[in-house]
RNA sequence: GGCCCGGUAGUUCAGUUGGUUAGAAUGCCAGCCUGUCACGCUGGAGGUCGAGGGUUCGAGCCCCUUCCGGGUCGCCA
């Protein structure tokens, strides 16, 4: 039976004790993880945010009823219980368990509420369907380990805050409802009771708030803003995220980035006790693409990718001499002592593998240790090209070699998946690394093919580099932008730029982006006007706390970092959410259900 | 929207070529047990094999549809 807490008070938490405790009268509170009834003694594992520790009920030490009372319990109820803490003897010590060498000798018990019988196992190690975690979650947050993803996410979050104010920001709230933007990801929006066929978005970012922040002299602005985009999910990807979101004025590039660098220094240090070494290193998009086949480039390992489209020309393999005839590229990777691990059939799933990233095939080669060749393509090239190749790219026996033909950018793309592949495959990544690197100079448009239009590679406000001006308008594609990404270990952290803070290049911009001058004035007039009063240069960044904490943890997915995340169709598993909502509430919102 | 993987006691899983009453472990319930620590021992309860349809003498298993979960391509300024 349930009983209340009267005068009772918790004085500790059960795994902040220890043999300096020895001796000690406390009240501990928490819930039982294990019961083990010896008949006369009974060993209760009880739980709290800080772990667990060992009570002990003796019979023979206990009035009859407190027994009695201690005999009924079971995992997941919740107890209070008064005691001392006693050293244990040196056989009952268990070295696993973090209060291993002290127990709890009960001398009073109260259970503050019983528990039905839990649907999943509250311990760490325990592998269960992620959909049954998900649907109660608020149980799968019992396991200690869920317990210190929100502690050590509470203090990346606080480390970023500190670190912030310590550099003069201000931290400023901007709306949830604010306006729908036609660039970007879809939003998520919310209809108006008030104005009939009207809708509110979720913002995506505070993005044109702390552009108008910085207009309106607040100079230094972040926030720890909750984003919205309502984009299908993936492991790295949820409807909703937090961002560390930052804008300063009267910058370059370098200031936003010391900023930035700062606070994850500030973070490392404090969540993981690893000192960065500053200023991170920097790389150019295009040495990036050209090395890597990404631009978020995973650095803990090397088998750099490298262009052969020289030797391709006139190789004899006509896949490669067409790609190069057409202006394409052949890349390539070597891995080194791959060979013999690399059966015909592993070949074939690398070769489906890559075909994922739509080029149309790969070429490989593997040279055993004893020199024997076997390989997709050696056969057709000329003669000397074997030798050529294995000179260009030191080729030894033992290795295995990647060949791309495609479009530049298709097959680079493809090489640089295949190359995270191989790194995984063949172990050649240490976990315990950590790879930051500033990307820059990234494209400042990309083609798009639906729309036969360009589009914003980073977002419609951001700012080309002066020395790209006189290609705008002959050469737009070749345009880079004042922007950079922050990657850490081939996941892309955040990004940012320097913002366009004049009008006339902001219309230009819009117009290159295929706006009319009315649509532009439509849809962001607000912000060409604001542009008009006396706008400071400035540039910012934003980065995904999510994202941060899974690199941390070391988790797979973000729904191991996200206290109550969404599953891959954007439904909480536990709520039920999103749900039908009745005529009535459709009725004020002038909005009726399609029937079809 | 496309492709791939999965769904069997509360939980984690096994289930042969389609063949008797669908199994194991763990959890749960009851009893025994005074130092356990994933306690142990004895006994017991527990199943819409995700759902619907089809093939078959017979379906957990084969076929179709659909729902749910995961991964991924597209998408994600």
């Amino acid at each position: 039976m349930a009983e209340f807490l009267g005068d009772w008070r918790r004085n500790c938490r059960c795994a902040e004790l220890g043999e300096g405790d020895v001796g000690r009268e406390v009240t501990l509170m928490g819930w039982v993880s294990r019961v083990r009834n010896m008949g006369g003694i009974l060993f209760v594992w009880l739980r709290d945010r800080s772990g667990l520790i060992q009570v002990v009920f003796d019979h023979r030490h206990l009035p009859e009823d407190a027994y009695r009372v201690a005999e009924t319990l079971r995992p997941e109820f919740v107890m209070a219980v008064r005691g001392e803490v006693k050293r244990r003897d040196e056989q009952a010590v268990n070295a696993g368990m973090a209060t291993g060498r002290i127990e709890v000798v009960a001398k009073e018990v109260k259970i503050l509420n019983e528990a039905a019988t839990p649907p999943i196992y509250t311990d760490d190690g325990v592998s269960e369907n992620e959909a049954v975690r998900l649907k109660y979650r608020y149980l799968d947050l019992r396991r200690p380990s869920m317990q210190r993803m929100l502690l050590t996410r509470s203090t990346v979050v606080n480390a970023i805050r500190r670190h912030m104010l310590d550099e003069g920001f201000v931290e400023v709230e901007t709306p949830i409802l604010t306006k729908s933007t036609p660039e970007g990801a879809r939003d998520f929006l919310v209809p108006s009771r008030i104005h009939t066929g009207k809708f509110y978005a979720l913002p995506q970012s505070p993005q044109i708030y702390k552009q108008l922040l910085m207009l309106a002299g607040t100079d230094r602005y972040f926030q720890i803003a909750k984003c919205f985009r309502d984009e299908d999910s993936r492991a790295d990807r949820q409807p909703e995220f937090t961002q560390l979101d930052l804008e300063m004025s009267f910058v370059e590039p370098r200031d936003v980035q010391d900023t930035v660098e700062g606070a994850f220094k500030a973070v490392f240090g404090q969540a993981k006790g690893i000192s960065l070494t500053l200023p991170l290193p920097r790389m150019t998009w295009k040495d990036a693409m050209e090395n890597y086949g990404s631009d978020k480039p995973d650095l803990r390992f090397g088998m750099k990718i490298s262009l052969h489209e020289g030797w391709a020309a006139d190789c004899g393999f006509s896949v490669f001499e067409n790609a190069v005839a057409l202006g394409g590229t052949v890349c390539a990777i070597k891995a080194e002592g791959a060979a013999e691990g690399l059966s015909r059939k592993e070949m074939d799933a690398l070769s489906e593998f890559v075909k994922t990233y739509h080029v149309k095939g790969l070429a490989w080669l593997a040279v055993s240790a004893d020199g024997t060749v076997r390989s997709s393509f050696a056969k057709f090239l000329k003669p000397e090209k074997m030798e050529q190749l294995t000179a260009a790219m030191g080729i030894s026996p033992g290795d295995a070699v990647f060949m791309i033909a495609d479009r530049k950018l298709v097959a680079l793309t493809a090489m640089g998946q295949l190359r995270v592949r191989l790194g995984r495959q063949l172990n050649l990544i240490d976990p315990d690394r950590y790879e930051l690197l500033w990307v820059t100079e990234f494209p400042l448009l990309e083609w798009n093919e639906e729309a036969q239009r360009y589009a914003a590679a980073h977002h419609p406000f951001t700012m080309p580099m002066e020395e790209d001006f006189h290609l705008l308008d002959e050469h737009p594609e070749q345009v880079r932008a004042k922007s950079y990404d922050l990657v850490l270990n081939g996941i892309e952290m955040g990004s940012g730029s320097i913002r366009i803070h004049a009008s006339d290049l902001q219309e230009r911009m819009f117009s290159l982006l295929g706006f009319t001058h009315e649509e532009a004035w439509e849809r962001f007039g607000f912000l060409l006007e604001a542009f008009r009063y006396g706008t400071p240069p400035h540039g910012g960044f934003a980065f995904g706390i999510d994202r941060l904490m899974m690199m941390l943890t070391g988790a797979e997915s973000l729904r191991d970092v996200i206290a109550f995340p969404k599953v891959q169709n954007a439904s909480c598993l536990m709520m039920d959410t999103p749900s039908a909502v009745g005529e009535e509430q459709l009725r004020l919102l002038h909005l009726r259900q399609d029937k079809g």
